[in-house]
DNA sequence: CTAGAACTTGACGCCAACGTCAAAGGCAAA
DNA sequence: TTTGCCTTTGACGTTGGCGTCAAGTTCTAG
């Protein structure tokens, strides 16, 4: 198939595409003029890039992992640096659970107007007034 | 104070805090040659800054909330996108979440080559093998 | 009074995954 | 053959919160 055809079944953009050709993700034969040509495995491949993109790794990281996965090993070095990533992924849910937790403290000023008291931070309102 | 010492204090850049004031933040007097002078408090506010920062806001909105957090009344607008912001943080997370199980499945495959069976995809695997 | 640290504005750089526009060529149906 | 959609490469734009020079000015300790 080419690449209109790929990116409607695939879900995502034609330049999304060329630009994972560009960073090595994603292979593909040509016709005589040029045009590139994709085998049906690529429809998956897409969704795998994707999903990959979806946990947080880059590009560069992607095209490291491709080939460990295809070869279904992944070496110890390789794994360290998922480790990381992983690591990487609690310490931002973790940040972004404070975030919302100062949000809720602007909430609930905007809603209790009561306490005419403003906190010197949001951080100690949030540990001394739980959000509704 | 200048803009040096309120950087130390508050732990930013000078840059930074030229940057707040730039997209109307954070104000300052100046002195007769030009240069910035902060009052004390301009310390709690520059903290106050990065926490709305760091609960995923931007410039633009925190240059909105700033004045409502000062008069202690958040309108019903205001409100609304405050709301909104916190369904964005709450958003992100499960994504993050999501993300880090793709990740604990990428680790696991690397960590148990047993299961000869690749996963069409990380997320029918998520949902059939947990993450250990 | 002077050295030199601190400060000023201005402006480009950055990062990442594409979006978007442009000019030109390929491909299939009638 | 012609029509017209599809595809090609190239290259600049986007978004945000600053980093990082650069050249010139101000402040302060001695």
């Amino acid at each position: 198939m080419r690449i209109g055809e790929l990116a409607d079944r695939a879900c995502v953009s034609t330049r999304a595409l060329r630009y994972y050709e560009e960073q090595g993700l994603l292979h593909s034969s040509r016709t005589a003029g040029g045009q590139r040509v994709y085998p049906q495995t690529a429809e998956d491949r897409v969704r795998l890039i994707r999903e990959l993109y979806a946990a947080g790794l880059t590009s560069r990281m992607i095209a490291t992992l491709l080939p460990a996965i295809d070869a279904r090993h992944v070496g110890p070095e390789l794994l360290g640096r998922l480790l990381e990533e992983r690591a990487r992924t609690t310490a931002k849910v973790a940040e972004l659970q404070a975030a919302g937790q100062r949000l809720d403290v602007l909430i609930a000023l905007a809603t209790h107007p009561d306490s005419d008291s403003c906190p010197a931070t949001l951080d100690q309102a949030a540990a001394t007034s739980p959000a509704p």
